[in-house]
DNA sequence: TTCTCAGAGATCTAGACAGCATGTC
DNA sequence: CTAGATCTCTGAGAA
């Protein structure tokens, strides 16, 4: 810990400092801080910082990129998740706003207009929009000085590390190469890493409130500095952990491996958990539980309302984007005593809690198709979510151990285990190609296969593996994008197609164009199930996999809808299970698009809110992008459908609605009330009564009234959109109102 | 005849980025 | 170093 003033004074002019210590309180530096800034940080030298958790990589962060602001630069900040990214955003909107500068968010599913991002100074958007817009050529991107990357050890996923690879890769070799600040969780290799992305490695381990890692078993925690703690027994062990520490007005986050064992765990600890709660919580609860069931009225939402009443709640991808964020700032307030959660919180949003518990060390991998432990780098982001800053001295994270040799294992193999290694990759053949498409397609300098081998050159794969097996591997992926019809190769000149360009824009992968294409190629203009189904059968798709009690129906549906999908059912065995949640899937985008309730979609497929809700946002996605696929290619009439198709997938209603479901407030639910009162048009509702429209259900006087006013405005709708307020909350309408 | 319950066998398994044009119940 | 919690089916015995 140093005053901040000693360490910065250097950097900033006198104002600055006082207005980092006194209007943020930041009196002090913490050494993660320190360490960054004697690095050179401040001094332009690119960084790969490693630390904790809550260890203060953010300021970090943000004095770099306000030292690059002072100096009329601009600053890019990438985040691996959309919910990161909105959060970074707030922090920075507020950080920044005080020294008069402007950020905004870009993400996928909040976006505004590309080019007008140029006009702010700190840009925050996610890894894969980052790259996206540069395939657009963002004009504003030779403008950037900095380029902050958080948790750089994506780098190291399997599904998603190529992408930020390549798009590190393109900024060390853009022209004026901005400098770069990788923000790491610990890993094996940050040295390998940093020599990659010419920076300076700094690993700090010091974090704010101290962590104890321990493992229990048959009531004692055994913690890794020799100490060990007695438990009361009151019942399971997750039961006595929890209770334990609640007796000591802490929280409890547990990590537990399925969602099923999440929900069931969260059940059996709800009879303790329950008798921690004071009135004014519980009075509280009920007021939460009541709000998320008013959105949602499905058996998952239900059974979560219902814990969170007795101070529990799980916490997983299956509920809908609001009820988590309910569950999270319940917990953060304290009126949760406990979440249990799956991964999705271990690298998701930070929720500390005094005491993390792991139930689990192993984890079910479908593809392998047996239990893998998971790794050590997953079990650190895990238990550095222990303690809370402002609340607890110390905190503490458990992993549970099923008998006396297990208690050794966990600590060998966890709490006294170094991360594991980042590995590039880059060196999968699918995942290869969509990036050199990408890159020939996007990158104006690459016009020869020796330019693209320059390129690879340049990526973290050839630095660790050399150049010889990526230039290999290379070749096969351009003959492959050749063929497809995506890449002109002429010898050693190399040309996107426009095919080949467009595929790159839409970010879809070149085998989802290519299946689209074999469908308008052979299938005259189709049902909506078929369409649905080439949707599902594409690699860009999520699935649901086939149960055993679900091959009757889907057997009998395939039976009588044999004609609507225009591909031969498999006899290969493996082939004709990928078949059936193909059909699965494209009934549920069915059963969505035809207006099934929600709650019945969650029960007959097995799904969450949450499920729903992403699956249909990426079909929505690719039904786009395959109608423009066929428009590009002159599948007029093939176009056309998946283009509405891809509107009524986003709303979830037959196409009758779509006009209806163009006015904001009115969703599937509403435009079908309406619908059924007679008001089948916007001129219907441009001719209707604002009291008549409030006796509809659903409809209330604040709706009704915004509904006349926005068909009021049709004309002057580009004046209300021309004023660009950047992604700010005030801008949408509060719906809570309506109601 | 119907219900209940124990035991055996079968079943199932985390997460979440992207386009484009505007906003769920 | 490791699969185990939950569902479903079946059949025996009770009501």
């Amino acid at each position: 810990m140093k005053p901040t003033r000693a360490v910065l004074s250097r950097y900033f002019p006198d104002e600055v400092v006082r207005k980092i210590e006194e209007r943020f309180n930041i009196k002090t530096l913490y050494p993660t801080q320190v360490a960054a800034v004697e690095k050179g940080v401040l001094d332009g030298k690119n960084i790969v910082l490693s630390a904790p958790t809550a260890s203060g990589k953010t300021l970090v962060a943000e004095l770099a990129a306000l030292k690059h602001l002072l100096n009329g630069g601009k600053v890019l900040y990438l985040a691996p998740l959309r919910a990161l990214a909105s959060e970074k955003f707030k922090e920075f909107k507020e950080f920044f706003g005080e020294f008069g500068y402007r950020s905004v968010l870009s993400t996928g599913d909040y976006d505004t207009a590309d080019p007008s991002l140029g006009k702010y100074d700190v840009i925050v958007t996610t890894n894969e929009k980052a790259d996206s817009l540069l395939r657009h050529s963002a004009p504003w991107f030779p403008d950037v000085t900095l380029v902050i990357a958080d948790e750089v050890h994506l780098l190291g996923s399997e599904k998603r590390g190529a992408t930020l690879e390549v798009l590190l890769t393109r900024i060390l070799l853009s022209e004026d190469p901005p400098q770069i600040l990788g923000l790491s969780a610990t890993i094996g290799n940050l040295e390998e890493v940093a020599r990659w992305l010419n920076a300076t490695p700094v690993s700090v381990e010091w974090r704010p409130v101290l962590l104890r890692e321990g493992v229990y078993y048959d009531g004692t925690i055994f913690y890794a500095d020799g100490a060990s703690r007695s438990v009361e027994d009151v019942g399971s062990a997750l039961a006595n952990l929890v209770h334990d520490v609640l007796r000591e007005e802490g929280q409890a986050l547990v990590f537990s491996p399925t969602r099923r064992a999440a929900s069931s765990d969260a059940k059996k600890l709800s009879v303790y958990t329950r008798k921690f709660l004071r009135d004014s919580e519980r009075r509280h609860l009920k007021e939460a539980a009541r709000k998320v069931l008013s959105s949602h009225a499905d058996k998952l939402t239900n059974e979560l309302a219902e814990l969170m009443l007795h101070g529990v709640a799980f916490h997983h991808a299956g509920l809908s984007g609001d009820a988590r964020e309910t569950v999270e700032q319940l917990f953060r307030e304290g009126f949760l005593k406990t979440v249990v959660a799956t991964p999705t919180l271990a690298a998701g949003v930070n929720l500390p809690a005094r005491r993390v518990i792991i139930t689990d060390y192993r984890r079910y991998n479908v593809e392998l198709g047996y239990h893998e432990s998971i790794p050590v780098m997953e079990y650190k982001q895990m238990a550095g979510r222990a303690g809370r800053p402002q609340y607890d001295r110390e905190g503490e994270a458990i992993l549970i151990a099923r008998n006396m040799e297990e208690v050794e294992f966990l600590f060998k193999r966890y709490v006294y285990s170094a991360p594991e290694t980042l590995q590039s990759q880059l060196g999968s053949e699918p995942v290869l190609r969509a990036q050199v498409l990408a890159v020939i397609s996007t990158e104006s300098r690459i016009k020869t296969t020796e330019d693209l081998d320059r390129f690879l050159e340049r990526t973290f794969f050839a630095l660790k593996f050399g150049t010889f097996s990526l230039s290999t591997l290379s070749r096969k992926v351009l003959r492959r994008l050749v063929e497809g019809g995506l890449v002109e190769l002429n010898g050693e000149a190399l040309k996107p197609t426009f095919l080949g360009r467009r595929v790159a824009e839409l970010y879809i992968d070149p085998e989802t164009a290519l299946e689209g294409l074999r469908f308008f190629n052979s299938t005259p203009a189709s049902s909506e199930l078929a369409y649905l189904f080439l949707v599902s059968k594409t690699p860009d798709m999520v699935t649901l996999s086939v149960r055993r009690s679900d091959y009757e129906f889907l057997e009998t549906e395939l039976e009588n809808r044999k004609n609507e999908i225009p591909y031969q059912v498999p006899e290969d065995e493996i082939e004709y299970e990928f078949f059936l949640s193909y059909l699965k899937t494209a009934l549920l985008l069915s059963d969505w698009i035809n207006e099934v309730p929600e709650d019945v979609i969650v029960e007959k497929y097995d799904v969450g809110p949450g499920d729903i809700y992403s699956m249909t946002q990426t079909a929505e996605w690719i039904a786009y992008s395959l109608s423009q696929i066929a428009d590009v290619t002159g599948h007029k009439e093939h176009s056309s459908r998946l283009g509405v198709l891809s509107k009524r997938i986003a709303h979830g209603v037959k196409e009758e609605l779509l006009e209806l479901v163009s006015l904001r407030g009115i969703g599937r639910v509403r435009a079908r009330r309406l619908y059924e009162h007679g008001y089948k048009s916007l001129v219907d509702l441009i001719l209707a009564d604002e009291r008549d429209l409030t006796r509809i259900p659903g409809i209330g006087p604040n709706l009704a009234r915004s509904i006349k006013r926005q068909l009021g405005a049709v004309g002057e709708k580009e004046e209300e959109n021309e004023e660009d307020y950047g992604p700010v909350e005030e801008g949408q309408l509060n719906l809570d109102s309506y109601l």
